[in-house]
DNA sequence: TGTTAATATGTCAGATATGACATATTATTT
DNA sequence: AAATAATATGTCATATCTGACATATTAACA
C-alpha cells in the first residue's frame, strides 16, 4: 500500500496495521477495506437509482440517517453485515452483490 | 419460507422473524442467511483444498478452533465480516468471494 | 477394542458494532 | 441572501460478536 493511501485511510478513521506487521497484513487488509468500500459505493448507487433520501433509506433498513451516512462514507464503524443487509433491504440480489465485489 | 426450513434454522440457533413480520422479512432474511451459508461452505472448501485442520486455520486467522468450527457450521454468532476476513486470510480473492455468493 | 486426533457445542468476559441523538456542514429552493 | 432540506460528524448506552476455554462428540487408526 502506498503511504499516501494509508494516510488517507487513517485520516478517515481506519486503524491500519502497525509498521511491524505492515507487510504481513497489508494485502488481505486492503482487500477487506476495498471490499467494504465497494459495498458502500453500491449502496449509494442503489439509493440514487431509487431517488431516496438517507432518511428514507434509514426507515427501510430500520436504522438512523447518521448510520446510513456512515455506511456510504465507508466509516470503519460499520460492518459488512450491515452493508449487505441494507443492500438486500433496498432490493439488491445476491448477484448484484457479487457483481459489486468482484 | 417453508415451515420445515424455518424450524431447521431455528434449531440451529437462528432467530427468525416473528410471525407478525414473517412475510415482510422472510425474503431478505433468507437471502442473508443463504449468503452466510455460502461463505461458510466456501471456507470449508478452502480448508479442505489446503488440507488444513481447524486448529491450523485458527492459527492463520488468529482465532480459536471452536470459532472456526462455528464458522463452518454457519452458526448465527458469526458475522459475515469474520467469514470474509477468514477467507481472505486463506488466500481467497475477491473474485472467489463473488463466485461463492453469486 | 482402546487410544488419539479432529471437530462440535456451551459458556462467558471483553471487544466491537449498533441505533439514536445532537449538532455541524453542505446543497437546494425561494 | 435567507430558509429549508439533505448529508456529515461526534458521542454514547446497549446489543451483538469475539477469542478463549472446557468439555462433548465423532473419526481415524493401531
Amino acid at each position: 500500500m502506498k503511504v499516501t493511501k494509508q494516510k488517507k485511510l487513517e485520516a478517515k478513521g481506519w486503524k491500519v496495521g502497525s509498521v511491524t506487521d505492515f507487510l504481513d497484513l497489508s494485502e488481505e487488509e486492503s482487500a477487506y477495506i476495498e471490499l467494504k468500500l465497494s459495498l458502500s459505493h453500491s449502496l449509494k448507487e442503489h439509493r440514487s437509482k431509487k431517488k431516496l433520501s438517507q432518511i428514507e433509506v434509514a426507515k427501510i433498513v430500520k436504522t438512523s440517517q447518521s448510520r446510513v451516512a456512515k455506511m456510504e462514507a465507508g466509516d470503519p464503524s460499520v460492518s459488512i453485515d450491515l452493508l449487505i443487509k441494507s443492500l438486500l433491504a433496498l432490493g439488491a440480489s445476491s448477484k448484484d452483490l457479487a457483481k459489486a465485489i468482484a
